[in-house]
DNA sequence: CACCAGTGAGAACGATCGTTCTCACTTCAG
DNA sequence: CTGAAGTGAGAACGATCGTTCTCACTGGTG
């Protein structure tokens, strides 16, 4: 992996250390260390550490957002059952080695107050999934506010996994999510 | 004001600030200024910064959970409606100013990776808001499934609220809980 | 060959942080 | 009064951070 993008390296590397110990406590020669770069390289490609920390977010919203929307295409079925698999996804998630919560819920509570720019990403990322949930919820024939509920639950497991270190929360909010579709439905 | 314990003082000053900016963010200069104290009086009663972080957390935890306890107790009524008042509280948690989450998961994902004692401390505190719920469950009627997602929901809404802005999740939540509860008890 | 543009490796710089130290001053005991 | 003990105010210290600079070296061009 060595002849890959520069670019691409770099942000593997700042990815896994701004994820795994918190951005703040990571410095920028640490990035360089695990990108295998030099610092004069490092800064061609990102000026300033606010911009790496930018791309990070950028790239880490694409990239979960498109995995979540590979893994319910793919699991087919009925519009409920594919909102329904939206918690599925999540538990494989919170299952990965290394699982630390939402790296956007994260960044918020360290930088959100003081960087615009994290707070930015944070609110677009979390805007853009609840409006996916919405479309899915829609697609079932539930209500806007069930699709509000499934993301409140959503949204707390996230963090209860993250806390406990414990996948179960994405069983519990499944379960949960069930009976609201169904009441909804019934309704 | 000026004539209080020292210590509650600094513990003030140093909520609001890393609160409201975050732990790293938030210099021990500026919590000695903003607590009217000299460096080393500061340093009296607080050892070390990690001392008063963690002082910090605890001293937040029981004033939370008591407040929290304090609001359903007053509201009275059936278990179910206490159970439900917890979501009221929320929202009025909400709109305070300079609401910006749950300190506990803002520190968790800003330290929680490099501070045990941050970790522990936010595991603590939602691990006893999670009893607390399932408490109030209980004596509603309801199954510990119901308390779990009634805690699930309780957790989303805080980071939902935090991020944007914006108290109507706690209003949400509630909704949610109230149909949850409703199929619980009806089953 | 001479020359130049760019690189790798890492030192250097200025700022900031957590923590400790200095020192003039006060207070009180004898 | 003399001296011991403690304080306020802030400078000082050592570490670390983000960022830039140095410098020897390489590869390609005339």
């Amino acid at each position: 992996m060595e002849h890959e993008d520069p670019r691409t390296r770099i942000l593997d590397a700042a990815e896994e250390l701004f994820y795994g110990q918190g951005i703040q406590a990571v410095g920028m020669d640490a990035v360089r260390a695990a990108s295998g770069m030099t610092m004069r390289r490092l800064y061609q490609h990102f000026p300033s550490k606010n911009d790496l920390v930018e791309a990070y977010l950028l790239r880490r919203d694409g990239r979960w957002r498109a995995s979540l929307a590979v893994h319910v295409s793919r699991a087919g079925g009925t519009p409920r059952e594919q909102l329904l698999s939206v918690f599925d996804w999540l538990g494989l998630w919170f299952a990965e080695p290394g699982f630390r919560g939402c790296a956007f819920v994260n960044s918020f509570g360290e930088l959100g107050a003081t960087t615009p720019v994290v707070a930015a990403a944070a609110r677009h990322h979390k805007e853009e999934f609840g409006g996916y949930l919405a479309g899915l919820a829609e697609a079932a024939g539930a209500p806007p506010a069930t699709a509000a509920h499934l993301t409140l639950l959503a949204e707390g497991a996230i963090t209860t996994a993250a806390l406990h270190g414990d996948p179960t929360a994405a069983a519990d909010a499944k379960e949960a999510a069930r009976l609201l579709l169904d009441a909804a439905l019934a309704g």
